[in-house]
DNA sequence: TAGATTGTTAATCGATTAACAATC
DNA sequence: TAGATTGTTAATCGATTAACAATC
């Protein structure tokens, strides 16, 4: 098992990413962690700690190279890699992930939709075919998923969880307002929309009464 | 000014509400920060600390009262007013948001959609009229507008986001991947579904080396 | 070589947890 | 009254920032 590394750090990780990405769009070949830091407002400090969980990319007196820590980040996410994703609930949130393609750009590949809504069944949506849920199981023990995404009402997205766990599913993009319990190697991420929106409600109410907004 | 409040204090806050409405519908009346700890996998000492960033809501030997204490929050996050939400980019995630209800019953209204797509303009989703995105400065002047949803591609938003911090707007709820730079009296809440994803990717390759994982 | 900038240790800061007097 | 549980202070823990020797 190799060194432990809190989310906090983990959660900053697509965000570097992402500024080096603009760095390389902009034909800018190296960065110090001085300069950086000014770009991302926030302290040098914290670049070379984060980075230096991970290996040793940087150089003294030079900085760093930006497309090899672009491409050390991408390989410390995991996103070098396609991914086989199942989206269970085809409504609004279901739908509009599978039209978004920068997923698939990305690797993060939708191979199936499932929904109780018989109008919904045999429909397909960007060349994803929805499937009646009753068929899910069969389907997961037959085909690599390596990612489920809920988009489901809270109550049915409980029963859901379970299922495919014991079907072998081993990450969860949970976008139903409610936390899932599930087992220490069973990994799940969070979009609680209501939740954020709920955040941003109380920013709007208290503007001048919030410590450390994020940049 | 208000006592200053910690944005991770904040971002609990949701999450208490829910359980408290939980709790609420299935007609239990009092808790105790012990009980409610142990349902929410938290400590006890770290509800207590939060809610008292905001008033004594217990009562020694009793414990809290649910729907007193479910009140408290809604008004503490500012979500038992109205709100009037415009959304700029009426594509998927756009239309998403505003066919998902909760948001309209939970008092946040859409009023319009802007567009520079020709063929959604006139459209009507839900009641709601997409309009051209030319006419974006008019409306705002001319509407009472609290919140701008940015559900449209990162250069754009940027553009976007400075017109609507000129008309006034405080609001902004940015599903755009991209960090917007406001003034201090402008609040931004993220929803970045890019590095929600790339997050889980490396959940998924490192399930060993994660501390604290959210719930 | 001199200047720049890293990787890393030490210091600081803030957030979480524990403890307990107050009191319902 | 005795038991339970709060609000709050003190202790601990972890994360961020500062400092600097190493070195490109």
């Amino acid at each position: 098992m190799d060194k432990k590394i809190s989310l906090a750090v983990i959660k900053r990780l697509p965000r570097y990413y992402r500024y080096l990405g603009d760095l390389l769009d902009n034909g800018i070949t190296r960065i110090s962690s001085k300069d950086l830091s000014k770009r991302m407002n926030v302290t040098a400090s914290q670049i070379r700690q984060d980075l230096n969980n991970f290996g040793c990319f940087g150089q003294q007196g030079y900085g760093y190279n930006v497309e090899l820590l672009y491409d050390e980040i991408k390989k410390i996410l995991g996103i070098n890699k396609q991914y086989n994703l199942v989206i269970i609930g085809a409504g609004n949130i279901g739908q509009a992930l599978v039209n978004y393609i920068n997923f698939q750009k990305r690797g993060f590949n939708f191979i199936a939709m499932f929904d109780v809504n018989p109008r919904l069944i045999g429909m397909t949506i960007r060349g994803i075919e929805i499937y009646d849920i009753d068929t899910l199981e069969d389907f997961l023990k037959t085909h690599n998923v390596d990612i489920v995404v809920l988009t489901l009402p809270k109550n049915n997205a409980v029963k859901v969880s379970k299922i495919i766990i014991d079907c072998g599913i081993k990450g969860i993009w949970n976008f139903s307002h409610v936390d899932l319990k599930t087992p220490p190697n069973v990994v799940v991420e969070n979009i609680h929309l209501t939740d954020s929106m709920m955040t941003l409600s109380y920013k709007l109410n208290n503007k001048d009464c919030i410590i450390d907004d994020e940049y």
